[in-house]
Formats: C-alpha cells, structure tokens, sequence
DNA sequence: AGCACGCCGACT
DNA sequence: GTCGGCGTGCTC
C-alpha cells in the first residue's frame, strides 16, 4: 500500500480549485431549510469552528445562517433518519465566517435533532424555530441612554420643549432617546438636537427589569402544613440537580403558583435559569404580578407577538444567561439556555400546548425532553391533569404531589346539574329561569356572577325559514358564524367574512334569514334583556385585544365594576376573581359531541377550570351546568369532584383498544387542491399502509373538515401499541407513496385534534 | 425556503 | 419573434 500523506478529502480536491491547505476541515452546517440534515462545508484556515458556532455560508448564490452541528447524531437508533449522501469534498464550499453571537449549547442541538426526528421533520425547520429571532441581529448594540451635561454649553437656545426635556433628564435616571421624547411630550428630534449641542451625556443603560436577578429571598410565603410539605419536595428535588419529572396536581384555588414559585426559588439561589411554559401568554400579566411580588422583579416574556428587538434582546440575554427566568408560550423551548435548572409546565393537560402548524409538536412533551437534554428537573402542574400524565405516574415514571386543599378558608365550589328538561328555558332563550334567578340573588347580594359558553358571536347557523337554505362557508365546511355586534358572518377556519345579507342568497326571501342557537353576544343580549340594571362585561378573544385589554378587564373585575362576567374560554384561564360567587354553564354538553377521543376528558378539564373561578375567597362558591344530559359521567365527575375515579373510567374506555396512552397515534392528513387528487393520495396510502403485528390503519375517510381554506381533505389514522416505534414505519411508509400534483401529506405524530 | 432552469400562451 | 406563467429540481 503506498502511503497516504493527505485525507481522502484532500486527494478528492480538484485541480484549479482553491486548493485547501492541510488543516482544512470538513464540518456540517445544519441551516434552517427544510433538507434532510446538515450540508458539508470546509472550515478556511485560521477559523477554528465548533458545533454550536452561527456561521454563514454560501448557498447557491446566497448567503444563509446556520450552525455547526455535530459530526453524530446522539439519538435513539430507531429514530435515526437516513443520511444525505455526503458531497465530495471538492464541491465543498467555505463558511463565510462566524457570527458574533454566543454559540448554540449542545443540549439544545441535540433536542432539536430529537424534535425533529420524532415529528418526522427536516431538522432545519426546527432549528429554525430556534434561531429565526436572532439570525438577522449581530449583537445587539447595547441601549444607550442620555444624562444631563455637567455644564450647559454657552449659547444654548433654551427653547420650551428644550427645557423640558432637561428636566424630566434631571430629574429621572437616564433614559433612551424614545422615553425622554415621549414623557417630555416633544419629539425626538429635540432630544437628539439637546445631544448635538453637547447638553446631554450618552451612557449606557443599565440591564431591563425583566433580565435584573429575581431575588429568592425577596418575599417568600408563609406556608404551613401541606403546602409548606409540598414546597419542601419541590425544592428537594430541584437540589438534586438532576432530570426528573414531577406531577403536582391541586385543585383550583390550592396556591400551586405560590407553591411552585418555591422550586423557582430554589434554582435561582443555585444560580440556575428557569423556563415556565404557559399554555397562553393571555395569562401571564397576573402571572407576572404574582412572580414580581414574590422576587421583587419582572421575569422575561417569551411570546409570537414580542417586537423584533425586544425578542432580540431577550434571546441574547438567555444565551447569556442574563434572563433568570423566561415565562413563555411554547416557542420558549427553543430558546438557547446556557444553564437551564428546573422547566415547569403549568395547566399541563391545556391542548393548546400542541402545535398544528409547520412542525407539529407537543410543547408539554417535548418540555420533559427538553429537560432529560440538560439534565434538569422538570414539574408539569394542574388541578386536572391529562390522562397521558396520570399513566406516567401509574407506572412510576413521574413522582406525584399533590394539594388536597383549597388555600385558606376557602372551600370548593358547590356544583349542581340544571337539568334543562325539567326546567327549560323560555322560546327563544337559553338560560334556564333556574339559573335567572341564582345570577338575579346573586347580583342583589353584591356578589359576582359569571356565565361561560364556549363559542364567540352570536349564533354558529344561520338558516333560511323559507327555504331551508344554510349560511355556509366557500372554503370551508363549515357554518359562518354570525357576528351581530359587526353586522358580519364569518368562518371561524378560515377568517372568511361576509356581510350580513338583506335576504336569503338562495331564494331571496327577505327578513328569513334566522339565527340558530347561542353564542356568547346572544347570550349577552339575552342577559341585559333580564338584567338591564346589571354591570355586564363580555370576556372573548374578538372583544378583547391584546395581553393588555385582556389585564385591564380583569383588574375592573376585581374592583367590583362589574356585576355579571359573560365568557369563553378566555375566563377559564387561572384568574383570581374574589367577589366571584356563581358560575352558570350556558351549554355544559357542548364539546362533548364529534366523537373526539379525549372530548370527555377536555370537558371535564374545561369546566372545572371555570368552576374553579367561584368562590374564592369567604363566600361558598356556586356552580350550575345546563345539561340536557345530567346523568352524564362528565356531569358526575364535576358534581362529586372526584376526577380520579373519572379518569379511571377513561383510562378504562381506552386500554382495550390501544387509543393513547396506551398506544400511539399518528394522523396523516392528505390536502389537495382538487378532491381527486385529495382522494387518490389518501387511496395511494390507504393501499400502501403497513401490515405489521400491533399496527392498524384507519381510513382513508374524508376529513370532518372536509375542505380546509379551499383545500379537500382525507384523513388516516396509524394505532400502533405503545411499545412500537412508529417512526421507522412512518419513514417507510410515506416513502411508498408519491402524493398527486398539487396533493401535500402532513404527519401528525401524537395528534389532539381530529378534524 | 429561495432561486434557477425549462417548456408553452399573448404581446411590443 | 420575445416576455412570462409557475412546475421541477437543486442547494454542501
């Protein structure tokens, strides 16, 4: 054999080409784009590259930023997806250069390769989930304040706006050049002609509120018995600094904010970073305020609608480990932790956390990977958790604490079932006289009363009296939903929206056009007609805008400038209402239809968390469901409270079949833009399915959406037994099957929703 | 995801 | 004769 002096790689080179010096080295680049893996590329002399370093590259004719990934994949074999042909090392192309932001640490590298393998995704698409805030920024220049000049130049036209803004200067600690403009009333360019005549200093800024040190010891509670004994456990296990995974389970009203605030404080005193994922950022201002209490600062927000810089800025300040705390939807879970401690997963059973689009992933499930990568502890908390949760502690995978009591002299809700055969309410209405007159002594008593239905605008169908016809959506299947306040009927798919028409489109009857059943603005109309002295405030997504109108609502709540409190979902999110001494279910059996798998135990979780909203302080707290079903297991289990044997009853249902958790689901979602096409794609598969001991295929069938934003749609269903992986089969699967023109299949691993 | 290349209709 | 439609394929 002649000996080799050169790597292959250097041999391979071409003549003519930029002949690599010999300390060239090959490294991957996972860029985020939506192929198979990394692409190779060639480290230039003199830059030593590292897995985690953000670099750019070329690409084609343009230039990208991606990272240095790792030569091997750290992952389960069965997960491992096949390899991109590596690319001969004469076609390699030199990184650009390395970017001046701190590098991507390896756990979190590693959980995107993990995330990406378990939802069959190109890992690129995660990555960019992780990287799309901060790729465009170089460091962030820090911001730069004003502060008066020692002396006043000579000469000065001490102009009125000129003088104000040299007092509010003066008088205030610095500030940037927006804050001084907009408390002094003038505009910036005042400040910045102040700063051009030598009158103000630039200074640095010193670190927002939100990354200053939380501080443990700021305003701990005073806790005793139960509460002070689950406390202890919490921060026993965030001492033994170690991935672990806890369920705390408590009733609404059992202070496990406050409790699992004591974990937060045990990682911020090991000098650890925390991430709390809340299933909707609506929540977080009292959130915030409760976490300000307890560690005399604001902890970091992480959310879809934080501005370009100020997301920016946060990204930065988690890379370096200057952000404690980061309170986020679930997005947060790709923020580049350096030294990340405990991850706490509030409302864990909430279904929001899973995402539908793009890479569709379970925020709660991948959390408890997330903190297996950096070996932290992780606490998935609620008052109901989810039935996967509840068999991961059955089989001793997760540690279980639990609050049995309401906090104080507080006591739960007394809930009763309003049968609504017996005492229906009057044609034309939906609210039972029973529940009139409990929301009536309720208002007379100076007591809060709430009403909670879960559907927004007025009425889901309208129909035409003369001909029968229905107001339906072009690209949807689906009913427009009648919003009377905006004189408009609109999809709640699609946001499609129309006027409301003068008369029937189909065969023109005029004043024929009917609404049919309820939503929250019928329900409003139907309670100012009943209560017209009553102070009513409508909670729903489409008359609340933004965190902010949502906090002030809220905070009138509180003040008692309100008498009756009408809701969706957005009220059964954890807010405190002390004077909230009623809760009337408009509909307690909606939700319950659609043959959903887990509709039974959504409702159950739903509703408690409305009910939860009663009573919180000294007064008893009252609950009544309408129901045309009282009998119903879901109505039992929130009469007695006892969700235990409830879930039991589920688990039950589900355990001979293998339905989740007991077995695994995939959905696989064929999308078209022709039925055709839809139809012979999900037949392709349907015929192509795998034929393997423990795996069954459902379908194909049209999808209960059947056509989604103008696209049709057929759904199958993959049940595998729980101890199958399914990705290989998926891989192998989806590989058999080449989808139609203008056909697409998506592949849900896990799926929530099954429309 | 971009951005090219590549084959078929209405225009200066 | 071209300008341009977006279908298909490639990017280390």
């Amino acid at each position: 054999m002649p000996r080799r002096n050169h790597t292959p790689d250097l041999m391979e080179s071409q003549p003519g080409s930029h002949a690599p010096s010999p300390t060239a080295r090959r490294v991957r680049v996972m860029l985020p784009l939506p192929f198979a893996g990394a692409l190779d590329y060639r480290a230039p002399t003199g830059l030593d590259l590292r897995p985690g370093d953000i670099v750019s590259v070329p690409l084609g004719r343009r230039t990208e930023t991606g990272v240095v990934w790792d030569m091997e994949l750290r992952l389960p074999p069965e997960f491992i997806p096949p390899p991109m042909p590596p690319v001969a090392a004469g076609r390699l192309r030199a990184v650009g250069g390395r970017l001046d932001l701190p590098p991507m640490p390896a756990p979190l590298r590693r959980f995107i390769d993990w995330v990406a393998a378990y939802t069959l995704s190109p890992p690129g698409m995660v990555l960019a989930m992780a990287l799309r805030t901060s790729t465009t920024a170089a460091a962030p220049r820090p911001a730069a304040g004003w502060k008066v000049a020692d002396e006043i130049p000579p000469g000065l036209r001490l102009t009125p706006a000129r003088q104000k803004v040299l007092d509010i200067a003066r008088a205030g600690p610095p500030m940037s050049t927006t804050d001084l403009a907009t408390r002094a009333g003038v505009g910036a360019s005042v400040v910045r002609g102040l700063a051009q005549a030598g009158c103000l200093h630039e200074v640095v800024l010193p670190a927002p509120r939100a990354f200053a040190t939380p501080d443990p010891a700021h305003a701990p509670p005073v806790l005793e018995g139960e509460q002070a004994d689950v406390a202890r456990a919490l921060r026993d296990t965030v001492a033994e600094d170690r991935f672990s995974i806890t369920l705390l389970e408590g009733v609404t009203g059992s202070g496990k904010t406050e409790i699992y605030m004591e974990a937060i404080a045990a990682c911020l005193e090991k000098g650890l970073q925390v991430l709390v994922l809340l299933p909707e950022i609506a929540l977080s201002s009292q959130w915030t305020e409760r976490f300000e209490r307890r560690f005399g600062t604001a902890p970091a927000l992480w959310h879809s609608d934080l501005g370009p810089r100020l997301r920016r800025v946060t990204w930065r300040a988690v890379a370096d480990g200057e952000a404690h705390v980061v309170v986020g939807a679930r997005s947060a879970l790709f923020l580049p932790f350096v030294r990340l401690g405990l991850i706490i997963v509030d409302e864990e059973h909430e279904t929001s956390f899973k995402q539908e689009e793009g890479v569709t992933y379970n925020a709660r499930d991948m959390a408890v990977v997330r903190a297996r990568m950096d070996n932290a502890p992780i606490m998935l908390v609620s008052a109901t958790p989810s039935l996967e949760t509840l068999a991961n502690v059955g089989a001793g995978r997760y540690r279980h604490l639990r609050l049995g009591a309401r906090h104080g002299n507080a006591s739960m809700p007394q809930v009763r079932t309003l049968d609504m055969r017996a005492s229906p309410p009057e044609r034309g209405l939906f609210l039972s006289p029973v529940l009139t007159d409990a929301i009536a002594q309720t208002i007379g008593r100076q007591e809060q009363a709430m009403l909670f239905l879960n559907r927004r605008g007025y009425a889901p169908l309208t129909l035409c009296r003369t001909c029968g016809h229905r107001m339906q959506c072009p690209n949807c299947t689906a009913w427009l939903v009648e919003h009377r306040a905006r004189r408009i009927l609109t999809c709640h798919h699609c946001g499609h929206h129309e006027a409301m028409p003068p008369a029937c489109p189909s065969c023109n009857a005029e004043d024929s056009l009917t609404p049919i059943g309820p939503g929250v603005e019928r329900i409003t109309e139907e309670a100012r007609a009943t209560f017209p002295d009553a102070r009513i405030l409508v909670m729903a997504s489409d008359t609340l805008h933004g965190p902010a109108a949502t906090a002030e609502a809220v905070d009138r709540i509180a003040r008692r400038e309100v008498d009756l409190v009408i809701g969706t979902q957005i009220v059964a999110k954890g807010w405190h209402f002390p004077h909230l001494t009623l809760v009337g279910i408009v509909d307690a059996d909606l939700g319950l239809g659609g043959g959903d798998l887990r509709a039974a135990e959504r409702t159950v979780q739903l509703l408690h968390q409305v009910a939860g909203r009663a009573g919180r302080a000294e007064a008893q707290g009252h609950v009544l469901l309408q129901s045309y079903v009282p009998d119903h297991p879901v109505m039992e289990a929130l009469v007695s409270g006892d969700f235990a044997s409830f879930m039991e009853q589920e688990a039950e249902q589900r355990r001979p079949g293998f339905w989740p958790p007991f077995g695994r689901l995939v959905a696989l979602i064929v999308s078209a833009d022709t039925p055709e096409a839809a139809d012979m794609t999900a037949r392709a598969l349907g015929h192509e399915a795998p034929r393997l001991d423990g795996v069954q295929v459902l379908g194909p069938a049209p999808a209960p959406l059947a056509i989604l934003r103008g696209r049709h749609r057929q759904r199958l269903l993959l049940r595998a037994r729980r101890n199958i992986p399914v990705q290989p089969i998926m891989r192998e699967w989806l590989s058999r099957v080449k989808p139609e023109r203008g056909a697409r299949v998506d592949v849900d691993i896990d799926p929530i929703s099954f429309l």
